[in-house]
This record gives structure tokens, sequence and C-alpha cells, in this order.
DNA sequence: GTCTATATCGGGATAGAC
DNA sequence: GTCTATCCCGATATAGAC
């Protein structure tokens, strides 16, 4: 919300850049905003000239990510494809905006793990619209008929889990790669879209084997 | 490793509960030698006593996490059960240490949000065991036809993902629902546990859909 | 808008008595 | 083993010149 010129970013502009990179490795309370200044090619006063606080400079990022999910996701709700185009767009809205925003993914992470600690009540609602609106896809398909029941929260654990743990290994599997306790081989990032589509559809499928989620299933054969 | 009269836990006992709740809640930097010291009904002079540093103390606490699931997991792995069930045995065996250990899931998202930075190489290699395991039956199930080939990271984040982030959202769904921002229905333990068993079975299956996780797939129709 | 100082304090760690 | 008191650094935040 606010005019930039493009070739050389402004202050505030390099602020919120070094500061989501700042947050994403260290998280909020390992942030550090002498090294943010100084990544930032400023110095602190100059953060605390935009910026209430470290805790405000915080929030804004969080929830510009947060929005910039939703507006992806909101858009492939609206539209008028079959629900389980939905989903297979409504996982790559994720990812995409993962991929281009390396920094959300750890920061996501983190917030979940610290129960949303660091952000206000109204950025937990806008979280919680994100699994609101693939609710809304999963009971248009029970409606179609194309879906089977299921439920939502779970659904979108079964998606976002594993995308924001492919995401966020990087570092890892860099690391162990190079620390030679055992290379691990590339992952395509589109045999992890296709993993997680097919088996968030196998879910919903209401021919398939079901799975009546009973207590009581255990010591089968294959 | 060490022996403790069971009624009244020594120092160095309630030492190690209120940490890991401590960590767990705040992560590493977050967390407070104060109020923990408090919460385990002793002064921080204690603390230092039993332990070097706070690092110190996060280290054993999570070296022990990630020890004891290792040994379920590898229980499982040695165990002459068919690979279907090993991996259905691998997933329960993650999910009833994340039970009994409710700290666990939050600092074992956080070290991978930070890219393990607070744990020593040792414990990175302890770590990496784990999907290293997952890789074993994968390769076993493979061997005997029963699988088909899969990369064994994806399959872990897959299992692993979900499950963690049902564990660690209690407090956030909790959260929800008292706030009503949308009450969430309440989740089945099990239908976690099942929908990851079936959702990881069917990424295995030699017969099924395949996606062949080729780089070239895109806007095609369900 | 940008900078150099600096105020202020929370919190990790230790000293040393008992 | 357990405590009280304290050291002291690092980190958020601010004052105030340019």
């Amino acid at each position: 919300m606010r005019k930039v010129s493009a070739l050389r970013p402004d202050s505030r502009t390099r602020i919120l850049a070094a500061a989501a990179h700042e947050f994403a490795a260290r998280g909020f309370d390992g942030a550090n905003m002498d090294r943010l200044a100084r990544a930032a090619r400023l110095n602190k006063a100059m953060i605390y000239y935009h910026f209430r606080s470290k805790a405000a400079l915080y929030s804004e990022i969080f929830r510009e990510f947060i929005r910039a999910v939703l507006d992806r996701i909101r858009a492939v709700d609206e539209s008028d494809a079959p629900p389980a185009d939905k989903i297979r767009a409504f996982v790559r809205a994720i990812a995409a905006e993962a991929q281009i925003r390396p920094h959300f993914p750890p920061m996501w992470l983190r917030e979940i793990a610290g129960g949303s600690r660091h952000v206000d009540q109204a950025t937990v609602g806008l979280i919680a619209q994100i699994p609101a609106t693939l609710a809304r896809i999963v009971a248009e398909g029970v409606a179609n008929g194309e879906f089977r029941p299921a439920h939502p929260l779970l659904l979108h654990f079964g998606i976002v889990g594993p995308l924001i743990l492919y995401h966020v290994s990087e570092p890892i599997r860099a690391r162990l790669n190079r620390t030679s306790f055992g290379a691990v081989p590339p992952i395509e990032p589109e045999a992890v879209l296709e993993q997680i589509v097919q088996s968030t559809l196998a879910a919903l499928d209401p021919a398939a084997p079901a799975a009546p989620a009973g207590t009581s299933r255990q010591g089968r054969r294959s």
C-alpha cells in the first residue's frame, strides 16, 4: 500500500525485507534489531522511525504474508472450477506463495508452534480463514456428490504440513548433504505438489476404501 | 539414566519437566530461566548446578526426545512385520511419542523452522535417522514388489507434517473455539492416524494412479 | 529521513553462604 | 544440594543533531 521506486527500494522496504529474513531465521525472540538494521544497510533508529516496535514490525510482515495467501485462495474459491480442480489450485496457491516468499514458511511454522503468541487477534482471524476457505471448497464438493465428507482442518494439515516442511527443510537438507550424514536425493517441487494433491483427493474420494476412521482396525495384512 | 524416587521427583527431574514446557511454549530464545525456575519450584542457581547452560539444558531435552522416537522406530524397523504394517507402526510410533510428550512436537517444529540452530551435529545425525529408518522400510517394500519407489523424505513429510501440526495446533484450536471465530469440530486422534496411514500407503501403492512425478504435467483436468 | 550516541532493563550466569 | 544477592552484557528503544 505504498508507492516505491522499483529500482532502489526505499528504507522502509529494505527494513521489511531484512526483517522477514531475520524473523524467519531466528524467530521473534531470536531476531536482533541491530543485525536487522545492518542487513538493511541502515541503523536501528531508522527502524523505529518507520515502525512503532519490534512487535509491530513483526505483525505487519506476518499479516501481509497471510493476506497474500488469502487473496490467492479466495480467488480459487470464487472461481467456477469444479471442486477437485479447486483443491488442486488451493494447494498450488499456497505453494506458489511459499515459493515467492521463502521467509513465510518458517514464520508460519513458528507461529503455529508458539500458539500464535506474536500475532494479534485480528490476524488470528485471518489465519483461520485459510482452512475455512478449504472447508467451503470441500462442502461444495460434498454437495455435488464429488467428495465424501472429511474433517477440513485435518485435510488442511495434510496439505500445509508436508508443503511447509518441504520448503522449510531446505537448509537442513543442504546441511545434511554438506556434512555427508547421508546425501539426500533432491526432491522435485512438482512431485511434492502431486503427492499432496493426490493424497488430499484420495481422502475425499467417495469411492475409495473410505477408512471409516473406526478405532478398531489393526494388524491387518496388506 | 538416573535413579529417581518416583514419588517426589528430584530437582533435576523437575527442572527437565519445567524446561520442556518452557522451551515448547516459547522456544529457545523466548524461554526465561527465571520463569523456568519458578515453575520448577526452585531458583535459577539450582538450574546451573545441574546444567552447564541454557543451551546445554535445551540440547539434553531435545536429544532425549529424539532418542525416544528413534528407539520406537527402530524396533518397528527391526520387527519382521510386512512393510505395509511397518509403515502403519511407524506412524503410530511417532504419534504415540507425541502423545506422551506433548512438548516434543512444538520443539521439533521450531528446530525445523530454525534450521536446527540449537542442536549439535550429533543430534542432527540422530534426527536424520528418523527419515532414514523410513527409507529402509520403503526399500524393503520396494524389493518385495509391495511398494513402488517413492522419495522417502517426501513420504516422511507427509507423515510428520500433518501429525505434528495436529498435535501442535491444539492450543490454537482451543483459542479459536473460545473466541468463537468459528468453532472447530473436534478431530479424532484415530482419524488423524488413519488418514496419514492411508495416504502414505496410497503413495506407495504400485497399482495406483502413479503420478510419475515428472516435471512436466500441469493444467490438466481431473 | 538519516545518523550517532545513550538510556534503560531484562535476563543469563556466578559468587558464596548455609 | 539449596539458597540469596549480584554481576554484567546484550538488546529494545529513544534523544536529539544534521
